[in-house]
DNA sequence: TTGTAAGCGTTATCAT
DNA sequence: ATGATAACGCTTACAA
């Protein structure tokens, strides 16, 4: 149906070469020629196939983000910024779901695109930035972009000590886990306190499922029935510190006035909690323009196998009312 | 690099065409030949290479969708809510993130996709289900998958009624605005108020920019001050709904004892905002796998030009705490 | 400056 | 039951 280089050439007289020709601007090509061979493709809507030209380059312009769900608002954020920095490098964005980066699901595509990026390489819900590999094989190497989860969450904890609270709660801390951005934050709590010199209090790290809204919420709510005391919350994400938000809300504590919450991811939904969330900016669209720039860099290098690189990013602290200085202070 | 089917075949001392025949489950294969060729075609790592079948059959096995952004939940649930029903018919989806569905944007990726879906046709950010389209030509017929716009808001506002509710808010009306979702929810609003006998009050309906979280909490903000007294809110969609439970909150107005509010597109928000939301589930699955069906019904049909057809889907009312009975009534 | 022709890896039509 | 071989539409040496 589609008009092809042929029908081009047969309208204006000359071979398929020379309409390539056009089409690439390639020198030396006389002006009239030229001109007739635009006509001609004005004339019959010619559109270059790019699954030919796919085949021929064996390139597709195409990567592939694999991340477990859009429904979580990290992950819809992430992929917006990796559209974005993929669109900057010329490439589109096939995005397919899947729960821990198993080869069954990467092999669906493999074929149809020049790499892939990672939101998550383990089974672990968790993630630490992007993982950026080609479709190769499954021993090729992979880069990654990572943030730096202990600094921030150090700092996260130190920011709350500044306000002077003493009695606070690490949200996010998962039972058996001894790796992964869990851990890494849990450290960072940590190590936070210890320069403070305050002992880490083992009642007040509060393990989770997950790190959903619905399990800060439920963990805050188990929190506050034991009857723990405690004076601010650092929730190791931004869905786990909405979720403390919502029960405090609910069960009439001040924020930031008897309770000071920090989270960890920057959503916007941090932007129009009630009191607007302060949290850490783990630098999104940087890693995402890194990640989506390492890739293509390695997709360009194909056949020169690039050793795998790690970058880390660095981030940013933002303040906003739910850390706010108590008024009578 | 990669194994090709003349690998095999040579591999296998038989002809490329045998190799094709027992990949593709073709009858008439001599057991011992086929075992040879599977032998072979594990022997070399052979995997069909995806994009040489597409130019041969002209199809690539992806659609693309293209909407405003990510960051907006309605539309990231809706992108997950495609995704799955593409995998589910075998299909990729291709995410491009585009204001108006402007012809340049689509070009894009036209010729690497063998459908496009888009959330929104005209240059209004509403949205009112989703549209299919095969990539050929800015006249091809559109189909277009949609939601009961009209009944769904009349519903909800019947819903404030039956609770009392009698100075109810239109929140989201836009000024200008003729068609599209907008005017079909307005429109909705006041048949169900001249349906229980009440004058339409030009003060309780509300205009905003942008159907956004933002607005909706200004808009609000803006009612409490014009001193304008009234009992329930008809948001237009979540988002509006979400902002203004934000600003009630924030001015300590009880929702729902004070005031009922009820919003529009079923979002994972509505369930944990602070009170839970009372809100319309448009139907969103349904909407992703019908016009996902429509549009691979198309590209099978290639050809035989399938006349536009328009499908409308049921909304069902969702209720939770921000329309609760009041206790003491 | 332009044309001829090979080849990318498949699928499918014919023979055999 | 299997093999040659011609497409699919494009890019690109190599010729002319």
């Amino acid at each position: 149906m589609a008009a092809t280089l042929s029908d081009v050439a047969r309208l204006a007289g000359v071979s398929i070469k020379t309409v390539s020709n056009v089409i690439h601007d390639h020198p030396n090509i006389r002006p009239a020629t030229r001109q007739r061979v635009l006509d001609a493709i004005a004339a019959v809507g010619y559109r270059p196939n790019l699954t030919a030209r796919n085949l021929r380059s064996g390139r597709t312009g195409v990567i592939s983000l694999v991340l477990p769900t859009l429904r979580n608002p990290y992950f819809a954020e992430l992929a917006e910024a990796v559209i974005e920095a993929a669109e900057r490098e010329g490439l589109s964005v096939l995005i397919e779901q899947s729960r821990g980066a198993d080869a069954g699901a990467r092999a669906n595509t493999a074929q149809l695109v020049d790499g892939m990026l990672f939101s998550t390489l383990g089974s672990e819900a968790e993630d630490t930035g992007l993982y950026a590999q080609l479709p190769a094989g499954p021993h090729s190497p992979v880069d990654h972009v990572t943030m730096r989860n202990t600094e921030a969450i150090r700092a996260a904890t130190e920011h709350l000590l500044a306000l002077g609270r003493r009695r606070i709660v690490a949200l996010g801390a998962r039972p058996g886990d001894t790796s992964g951005a869990g851990s890494l934050r849990l450290l960072g709590y940590r190590q936070a306190l210890a320069a403070a010199g305050l002992d880490a209090r083992p009642e007040l790290e509060r393990a989770v499922e997950s790190w959903t809204r619905f399990d800060g919420a439920a963990a805050t709510e188990a929190l506050l029935n034991s009857g723990t005391p405690f004076d601010g919350i650092v929730a190791f994400n931004d869905a786990l510190a909405l979720g403390a938000l919502r029960t405090l809300g609910q069960r009439a504590i001040r924020v930031p006035e008897q309770v000071s919450v920090i989270g960890f991811d920057d959503l916007d939904d941090a932007r129009y909690s009630l009191p607007a969330l302060t949290t850490i900016s783990p630098g999104r669209e940087q890693i995402a323009t890194l990640a989506v720039q390492m890739l293509a860099e390695r997709i360009a290098e194909r056949g020169e196998p690039l050793p795998a690189r790690t970058i880390t990013v660095p981030f940013a602290l933002v303040e906003r009312e739910s850390t706010a200085q108590k008024a009578a202070d």
